[in-house]
DNA sequence: GTCTATATTTCGATAGAC
DNA sequence: GTCTATCGAAATATAGAC
């Protein structure tokens, strides 16, 4: 046997997802990837198709480990608490992982999105609590309710904006508490 | 006099504005401007220092746009309805220049970012507003309130996240008016 | 102030030997 | 499957003539 196999594309996906991490998108180059893992560029095209392919697996990955952490702190008992909770794991994602968090939530027109399918999947568990709040007639309108808040105040926390003095938790808290108690809490 | 000015930092910033809008701010290269502004590229450092330069100028010109254009429609006497007419003027300034916001709103980690005091700037009427509503106390709060749904609303509207079916307009309405409720409307 | 010419770097991707 | 070698494209920025 000539020559055995010394990366994988899972090792080669998880190292680009601690370029991107890094160093945002731009910072995924099949040059420094090709570094991480330890080969030389050229071989990195045995295991991935294109740059593209590759940031479209990181792009999947992250928003499988979002899905991941809110199902784990699901309240299935209390629907307010588990709002709460599945916002506040939104938040520690963002915080853990800008770059990989702008990505998922699409901050960035023209950058891979992940698919539709994979983003109901991280929202089931929202739904059904906000279907309890509001009504199941409204327990889509409510969730869309929640995630923008939460998705623009991240957002925004992350870029600096809206740096107007006053405490961020306590106007994270503060407008959680709204929220849910203008969906029907 | 050997060469007359065919140019100026005003309708380079002009150029790369528009180059912004069909491409993102990778597409905003001294090269694409040059050839927009009808010159060789080298001649645009005469009138900018860097590309990073220009970039700023973009952005600091796009937050003054939108910073007019809430101040154009607010309502003096009716703090509701200048918050309704204040984040519509938002949404509109994001789907007619998604590359724009993303860059006022601070989407993308890493990118150059408006100064804090045009953004106190543009956010003067809504604070006005939210105080007048939810009382001073709170007035920020509110506000971060309002511009943190607003934002991840239109974000999640401009990426097509979120859709899940239901009619987006709608939705923007009926999370508005909670929102509105939930300040103390 | 604009031009030609160019230095320099970096990128994605391919060819072909082993 | 990995390697060396390389192509070709695109980018920022500078030097110096006019």
């Amino acid at each position: 046997m000539p020559a055995p196999a010394r990366t994988g594309r899972e090792q080669i996906v998880e190292a680009a997802s601690m370029l991107l991490d890094e160093g945002g998108a731009d910072a995924v180059t099949m040059q420094a990837v090709a570094d991480r893992v330890g080969v030389r560029s050229p071989s990195l095209y045995k295991h991935v198709r294109h740059r593209s392919d590759l940031l479209a697996a990181v792009v999947h990955a992250a928003v499988d480990e979002v899905t991941d952490g809110l199902a784990a702190v699901r309240v299935d008992g209390d629907a307010r608490a588990s709002i709460v909770a599945q916002v506040d794991a939104m938040r520690r994602f963002a915080r853990a992982r800008p770059h990989a968090y702008a990505l998922v939530m699409g901050a960035a027109p023209g950058q891979p999105r992940p698919t539709p399918e994979a983003m109901r999947a991280s929202l089931r568990f929202l739904l059904a609590a906000t279907g309890e709040l509001a009504g199941e007639a409204h327990a889509l309108d409510a969730a869309r309710l929640v995630v923008a808040w939460a998705n623009g105040f991240i957002t925004m926390e992350l870029a600096d904006a809206l740096q107007m003095g006053g405490d961020i938790d306590e106007a994270w808290r503060w407008g959680l508490a709204r929220i849910v108690a203008a969906i029907g809490g």
